[in-house]
DNA sequence: TATGAATGAGACTTCATTCAT
DNA sequence: TATGAATGAAGTCTCATTCAT
């Protein structure tokens, strides 16, 4: 029972995530969505107080795939510069396998969030090998004596800037270019 | 006679740009619109064919506001460096000065925009002292050779980033870490 | 359960036809309608489309009444001009005790109405006594030979007009003018 | 200058005429009525008190066209079965050259015309030839002794009916079956 | 007399939410 | 716990009418 309250959570999230990611946030109803997830109206809101924690709740969930594609075959024992280079392409792997996720990150950015502290804090925790390379990095010395956050702007939100770009068909890119730009984004936190 | 009517229009962008800012670009009906502007609801009809076509129109106006504020006091003949430091600080100060705006940015990205290619190349004009900056830092041989997408992308991106984390509190930037992020930044882009 | 279903379909036509009888279709704004049939605006659409869906099926709704009015107490077995007779006063009366009833039609006919061949069809069949009148007259050799359109057109179409006028108070007519009205139309159909 | 006037009045209820006859009268606006009529919105208003009194005169000048078309060429020294059959004819021809004029008419009943009395009076004595018609017939002893308003019911109504379906592509009628329909509508007015 | 910009009421429709079953 | 019919507020847009020019 347990596992099923939880499996129409899921449902119901999942359900949302696509609506949300083909028709936009302001596409999505709770009928409509009730509908995508084969439950009633009603039912949404047993799970949900109302469709604003379901928007803070499905942002979460959202966040959480993302960082866990983000971060997916990272391993702390490998070089620096190949952490970096495999988050990078994950990051860009996401946008170019599914248009949709990255459309959908824009979309979430304008859910009216309460960024509470606690969210931000859980956020954070979500990309903690993020965090640890770049201190790993400052600490070897190879890393500009930055915050994280001013290295992750500078480098890896590049990959998200350009991905978005390439995602909305405004730009293309070939390898050779996604690989030079993986270089130059490296050059904007080493130490020279 | 001529002018009133566009200051009318104008009357009516300049409300629809604050609302949107204040209350993100769902929370914009056009009712709430007619009265913050100060005109009655028909008369937005008068002006824009429906509310796709406002928002459309908005998002022009304030990518051009955008544009003119990001160029402001860039001087071609002064060197690259400066130029480059000016733009950037020029986007942070939109964002500093102005929390709106840049939450703002976001906002506009979720409009959906038709994204015609003519679109597109006008928004592209308006940001021509940035393409002449990275056109002629390769020239020079003092940027990396990669397209002005990248280039961009890869630098003052950075500053939009960190700007609207600052913006939304979730980070604090000091005027030092400011100039190593301009700095850093600055790296991305330069040969070494 | 499912007749209560049904029911307040029936409820909301109910007062659709009362509407248009008594303000006309132009009258009939769909949170009026709501208010008369009791339910709200959101209400009737789970039960219809949109207006023209409504007026469409309301449309059916109340040419069904009419054909079961007109035909009523209409015996096969019984002599041709006896057969007529009811139909022609059934057809009166409709109009006679029900003012609204015949105004009404005209109010259906400006409904844009698809006039799909089916639609066509289905009212056809509403009105098979009718037909099988006119087939028996003509098999008999009673009434001319002309398509059941053009006898229909000469005969009873003739209550039809003579009885609008009644109702809208433009002229008045007496039982014994009626009688001599049947009696002439009929003489419009028979050979002679 | 008196002229001028009379032109614009003339101007604006052609344009609607029009505009009944394309879009129905539930399309016609003000606004649009306007344009058509090359005219400024405010315009109509120095003719025609509101939409309403507009209508109305719009509805007389209908009628009185309508009158004259069914009338044309009847001359009263002519036969009365000739005189009939060319106002039959008249009908008919109206109603298949422009469908528009047919269609309208329906729209016309939908009006919500006061139907004053003086309204009725003038609209009777536009067809003065039609009454000129059934009363010299009844003099001669050719027609039933019934009223006008039954005799007209009885027979040009036939007309109308029959031409409406037509018009309105319910049912298609040759002209060996017009003018049977002629004849058998004439023996429902004759004695026998 | 003519214009047409402006008004604001009201039309149609959607949608978040509730509640009896 | 789940349903889905019902609600009614609120959204977008149209339109008859007015009035300063």
């Amino acid at each position: 029972m347990a596992i099923n309250t939880n499996d129409k959570r899921l449902q119901i999230l999942e359900a949302a995530q696509k609506m949300v990611a083909e028709v936009g946030i302001q596409g999505v109803s709770m009928q409509k969505l009730a509908n995508r997830a084969g439950v009633a109206a009603g039912t949404i809101y047993r799970y949900f107080d109302d469709k604003d924690h379901l928007l803070e709740e499905l942002r979460q969930f959202v966040v959480s795939r993302m960082a866990k594609a983000v971060q997916e075959g990272v391993d702390a024992d490998k070089p620096l510069k190949e952490q970096y280079r495999t988050m990078w392409l994950n990051i860009w792997r996401v946008a170019a396998s599914n248009i949709d996720s990255l459309k959908t990150r824009v979309q979430y950015d304008s859910i009216p969030s309460k960024n509470s502290y606690e969210t931000r804090e859980q956020e954070r925790k979500m990309f903690a090998q993020v965090d640890n390379l770049f201190n790993e990095g400052k600490k070897q010395g190879v890393f500009k004596n930055l915050d994280n956050e001013i290295l992750s702007g500078l480098s890896l939100e590049a990959s998200v800037s350009l991905a978005r770009k390439h995602a909305l068909g405004l730009y293309q890119l070939d390898d050779a270019s996604l690989e030079a730009a993986i270089e130059a984004s490296w050059d904007a936190i080493i130490k020279h």
